[in-house]
RNA sequence: GGGUGCGUAGCUCAGUGGGAGAGCGCUUCCUUCACACGGAAGAGGCCGCAGGUUCAAUCCCUGCCGCACCCA
């Protein structure tokens, strides 16, 4: 055992160092025994690096783990990657670019070997910032949601959703991105509100007898109206339904038809009707059998259908139509408005609604069991608010576009026969067409969403479709910690694949924890580059203080404003676990066992507070109210072992009571660094190593147990009692200004013992201390109840004007607490309505601060 | 338009149906043999506003105002 410590907690020196030890004894992975508890990672996506949001994921999800593993249980936290379908393949188009090509001229399949040269870069960048947090992550099980065993799981849960009927293709109205290429699913829109126009134009009626006027805010689609829609009941329009309109520029008839979607408050309450370019006309188009024309190329260029529009860009069109509008006399007036535009969640572009061939997933039917679920409590959301959440999305279910148009991905394992059409499916690869034989096959182009392969993931990541010995042990998952902004996308989902394919849900908790914010409460983000890089914060300071910080900021229901300075702040607490340990270890020359009998009041009362620090923060992680657990073990850590325990123990230490001390010293220090443990890895087991009781490692050490032998509540309450009179004479030597090393004489009402006057002498700076009934001249007043006096003599120092005046502020302050509960006691409904116990103890207080302030009055008057 | 969360010390935030808390910042003092990344003592709050429930409300309920976010 190195006893040699340093004056400084440095991490850089501890950190790596101890995780490869970890990695070396394999404590991560599962023991043979114990009850099961088991974690699956929300895999990170391999397009970038680790930031702060993933930080905190993976720093609560540890102390979960590392809190178990110590618990005896027989723990698995599954690590892995995401393999970010749009994401990854934009990366490396944009890449590719840099490069002077693009895929197309690649190809297919030379394209996918560049991407997985980039993603194997990529996913090992993030392995190793995983392992920088100090994850207790399984690296040996450690998957990907395109390996090998994932694929099968994704076509074998594909393929049986097919034959279910539940995986149909169709045409439908679906989000494409243009600048992606592919389409997306509805989650994957995100709305923000854009200024824009809306555009008031004159639609004439083919009879030539007058106009109808429409308010649009997209007037280059009128390329596609097929109808306009009024309100069925609409007293200005109703007698115009059935009539026939032309469509300007065009020169289309179209009718106008009653449809209870046209919201006569909007515009002019009456509705161009575009089906193939927007959901609800979509819908109209449906119910009203339009015809359904698109204008639009993949580009969202303007297609043949356009007629002299064509070629030009959508907000080019838009442009060119209006003016024209204008110069033929169509446009009436443009009006201001505020609107909600979709975008891609990717890349941020504006989304377009079009008409295509797509895959689904119908949803219904997998939604009801999940909803169920939740709903029972089977699944339990922590908060319990986003419980709501959930079931509201899952109660209002839409199908689910699963088809993208990228290649980087699980292709669709859909086989279409190009002699006699058959659609084959298929979990393997297939050559020949299972209805004709034909070999003449062509797989779709299409590869599935991303989102597809992660709803899989807490039954593929422990070998499903095989049913492994991992699989049978470990699921269902325990908990799931994940963010809120993927409730949707994958929470919902896996709570749904989870039931359909394995019976069974897939974790028993979802614990959805904060957003990383900067100080300012503002989203990190790359275009206000506002972002902590967790990594740099590492470097700097260290992975224990940043994971510290973390959880002491992560209550439950807040997000979490981030300022650097609160990292370094903790970085401070790290030193002083740092140094009080140094301490305990520079004590410990001559240490030897003994067992913890005949202790002082001290010793009683740090094992008793150290009791109830067990219990609280064993309870607050369980919890999971990861933030009270922080800080109780920082309080009871800094306020109670450092600033009263050690320092009470100093003189302690030069007495036949040194190695009785060493021993409580030891064992305090044991239980800090074990319930400091899953919260700063490194640092306790650092520190932990150099205490005479070490074993292994700290990781697989016992977590401590709360020992109700050792709650000692007369000790407490005797030590508070000192710690008052200590902080009494203190503040008499801080009044009047004296330096608190400067030693004087106090005198007591009450006989003390041994021990007390020790800690007071010690802990206070004082030489003499008298008993005595009386107070003695020249000296002031440094703690006072019902029972204890206690003076501090100043001879000349003291100065009875300042004196009385600081007793009298004292009384005038404890005179409004007084009167609080006086008015509560003179109050007949309080002393009839509240619980006995509660009148008794409020009596007690008012008679205690009455008390005080007797003595208090009675000692200003003998100064005057 | 529907929904959710938040308004507590100068700042950032905990917390609770029965005498308002922490960290930072601020004021004063101290280099005392673990730590100045430290120690000691302080100052500072109509717990957003208005009602209601209750013996008792910062906490529970309703409304309002302000700030975020989600969904349409």
């Amino acid at each position: 055992m190195g006893n040699e410590i340093g004056t400084r907690y440095d991490p850089q020196n501890i950190e790596s160092k101890w995780y490869k030890y970890w990695l070396e004894k394999k404590y991560f992975s599962p023991k043979k025994d114990g009850p099961k508890y088991s974690i699956v990672i929300p895999p990170p996506n391999i397009t970038g690096k680790i930031h702060m949001g993933h930080a905190l994921n993976i720093t609560l999800q540890d102390i979960i783990i590392r809190f178990k593993r110590m618990q005896g249980y027989r723990t698995l936290w599954i690590p892995g990657e995401d393999h970010a379908g749009i994401a990854t393949q934009t990366a490396v188009e944009k890449y590719l670019e840099t490069k002077g090509t693009k895929r197309e001229d690649l190809g297919r399949e030379k394209f996918l070997e560049t991407v997985w040269d980039w993603a194997n870069t990529y996913r090992d960048t993030i392995k190793k910032q995983i392992m920088a947090i100090g994850a207790s992550v399984d690296w040996s099980r450690e998957r990907f949601t395109l390996d090998e065993g994932l694929s099968k799981a994704v076509r074998k849960v594909f393929v049986s959703l097919y034959k279910k009927g539940l995986i149909y293709k169709g045409k439908y109205i679906v989000n494409w991105c243009p600048r992606c290429k592919t389409v997306l699913s509805d989650e994957e829109v995100e709305y923000h509100e854009h200024d824009g126009k809306l555009y008031y134009i004159k639609y004439p009626f083919a009879d030539g007898n007058g106009e109808i006027l429409i308010a649009t805010t997209r007037p280059e689609t009128m390329l596609g109206d097929t109808a306009v829609a009024v309100h069925p009941s609409d007293e200005r329009y109703k007698h115009l339904i059935g009539k026939e309109v032309i469509l300007p520029l065009v020169g289309r008839k179209i009718k106008i038809i009653g449809d209870v979607h046209a919201d006569p408050k909007f515009g002019t309450g009456a509705l161009k009707v575009t089906p193939a370019h927007d959901p609800n006309d979509y819908l109209i188009g449906q119910r009203h059998k339009l015809e359904f024309i698109n204008i639009f190329n993949e580009d969202m260029t303007i297609n043949d259908n356009g007629g002299k529009y064509k070629g030009l860009d959508r907000y080019e069109a838009r442009k060119a139509i209006v003016e024209d509008l204008e110069k033929e006399g169509y446009l009436v007036k443009i009006e201001d408005i505020k609107h909600s535009v979709g975008h891609c969640y990717r890349c941020d572009t504006v989304i377009e609604p079009m008409l295509m061939d797509q895959w689904f997933v119908s949803m219904k039917p997998l939604a009801e069991r999940a909803v169920k679920a939740v709903e029972d409590g089977e699944v339990t959301f922590y908060p319990a608010r986003w419980k709501k959440v959930y079931l509201n999305w899952m109660k209002d279910i839409r199908d689910w576009c699963i088809s993208r148009q990228l290649w980087w991905g699980h292709r669709i394992p859909i086989w279409y026969c190009n002699d006699c059409g058959h659609i084959n499916v298929s979990e393997d690869d297939i050559q020949k067409c299972e209805k004709c034989g034909s070999t003449n096959l062509r797989q779709d182009e299409d590869v599935l969403d991303t989102w597809f392969s992660s709803a899989l993931w807490p039954f593929s990541t422990l070998g499903w479709p095989e049913t492994t010995e991992d699989l049978k042990t470990f699921y269902p998952t325990d908990v799931l910690v994940t963010g809120f902004d993927i409730i949707f996308f994958w929470v919902a989902r896996m709570v749904m694949m989870g039931y359909e394919f394995m019976n069974e849900k897939p974790f028993k908790d979802v614990y959805i924890h904060q957003l990383v914010r900067d100080k300012y409460g503002r989203k990190m983000s790359k275009s206000l580059g506002n972002g902590i890089d967790p990594i740099e914060i590492i470097d700097k300071y260290g992975a224990d203080p940043m994971r510290f910080t973390l959880a002491l900021m992560a209550a439950q229901g807040r997000d979490i404003n981030l300022d650097v300075k609160y990292i370094e702040n903790n970085k401070k607490f790290a030193n002083k676990i740092w140094n009080a340990t140094r301490f305990v270890i520079l004590n410990l020359d001559d240490y030897k066992e003994v067992p913890l009998e005949n202790l002082k009041l001290a010793d009683k009362w740090i094992l008793s507070r150290a009791q109830k620090t067990i219990k609280n923060v064993t309870e607050f992680i369980e919890s999971y109210e990861f933030n009270q657990a922080a800080k109780e073990i920082y309080n009871f850590f800094w306020d109670e072992l450092c600033d009263w325990y050690i320092e009470s123990v100093k003189p302690r230490l030069k007495t036949d009571e040194r190695n009785l001390v060493q021993n409580v010293l030891v064992k305090v220090l044991d239980i800090s660094l074990k319930l400091l443990h899953p919260f700063m890895p490194f640092i306790t087991e650092e520190l932990w190593q150099k205490l005479p009781i070490a074993e292994e490692s700290i990781i697989i050490s016992k977590w401590p147990k709360y020992d109700n032998e050792l709650i000692d509540t007369e000790a407490e309450s005797k030590f508070n009692l000192l710690m008052a009179i200590i902080r009494g004479i203190r503040n008499v030597k801080a009044e009047i200004n004296i330096p608190q090393s400067k030693k004087v004489n106090i005198t007591v009402n009450k006989d003390l013992t041994e021990e007390e006057k020790l800690y007071i002498s010690s802990l206070a700076n004082v030489d003499i201390i008298n008993i005595s009934q009386s107070k003695p001249e020249k000296s002031a007043s440094a703690y006072i109840d019902s029972q204890i006096e206690v003076y501090v003599e100043l001879g000349d120092l003291i100065d009875v004007d300042s004196e009385i005046e600081r007793l009298t502020r004292k009384i005038e302050k404890l005179e409004k607490d007084a009167d609080k509960f006086r008015k509560k006691l003179s109050n007949k409904k309080f002393l009839e309505g509240a619980p006995e116990e509660i009148v008794n103890e409020t009596r007690e207080k008012l008679h205690n601060i009455e008390e005080q302030i007797n003595r208090i009055k009675t000692i200003v008057n003998s100064l005057k």
